[in-house]
DNA sequence: GGACATTAGATGCGCACGCATGTAATGTCT
DNA sequence: AGACATTACATGCGTGCGCATCTAATGTCC
């Protein structure tokens, strides 16, 4: 039974569901039990992370991730009161602030990697990458 | 550029967030504001009206729903205060709660069911079949 | 039949989310 | 320059979720 069968949409419909729960829910709890960190915070310091410049302005992060202005808000925040990244005001633009992540940020990020590449070749290796 | 080019893990993980976000996030918006309906509460009255006995019990529909326990016990709850569907203790089983949907119930769903189909084809529709 | 495990469902709790709104800075238009 | 729109971010608020736990009923084993 192929992974999406062409049959109807709601089926496709389902069958994504399915797929997305599962490996949401496995990486969300993967990474919280051994690194302390909800899916979306450690996206977030992924993208940072792996930012040519180091930093990120919030509505940078934004576009690349699927949360609310809010919830990005709040998460990095969050991040914030780890001390896992610092917010600072932008000088050209006084309304912006640039995000950058701390030594402490990027030593999680490389320990939570592995768990994420991990979770992800568990519950999406096998699933016919195509075909 | 495929849905799935073949790529490594993370970039089919990114679109099928991406893609589960993108329909999810329209099926919530178009649910919610013309019918008064969240989307787990769609899906549960949608298995239950397609079920064929005409009523589900609360474990049977969490085997088919990516909702924990007790998230599906505040869906049907919730369900049963708008007078969707009624709750019943099973005689044979004094533990098992089963659940039907009520004429208002079906109705609500035979009014959802379009649109529902709708924001599928709209936004799974175009995305490749397959390969 | 009595002790213990298991199953079905409900509920207390904390949390992350989205929506609406608030605040401040910047852009635009005349 | 002054009025108004827009952009960037923070925050109050309500809601749905998962986890842990509770209650009650059923199954199991001696």
């Amino acid at each position: 039974m192929p992974l999406t069968p062409d049959g109807d949409l709601c089926e496709r419909w389902r069958q994504l569901m399915a797929c997305y729960h599962d490996v949401s829910c496995a990486l969300e709890r993967a990474l919280s039990q051994r690194h302390g960190l909800g899916v979306s915070e450690f996206e977030t310091l992924d993208l940072l992370v792996k930012s040519p410049r180091g930093k990120q302005f919030v509505h940078e992060l934004h576009s690349g991730l699927h949360l609310s202005q809010s919830a990005l808000s709040r998460t990095v925040a969050r991040l914030e009161k780890r001390g896992l990244v610092t917010r600072a005001m932008c000088a050209n633009d006084r309304r912006a602030v640039s995000v950058t992540p701390t030594e402490e940020g990027r030593r999680l990020h490389a320990e939570a990697a592995p768990t994420h590449t991990a979770v992800l070749t568990e519950h999406l290796g096998e699933l016919q990458p195509q075909a």
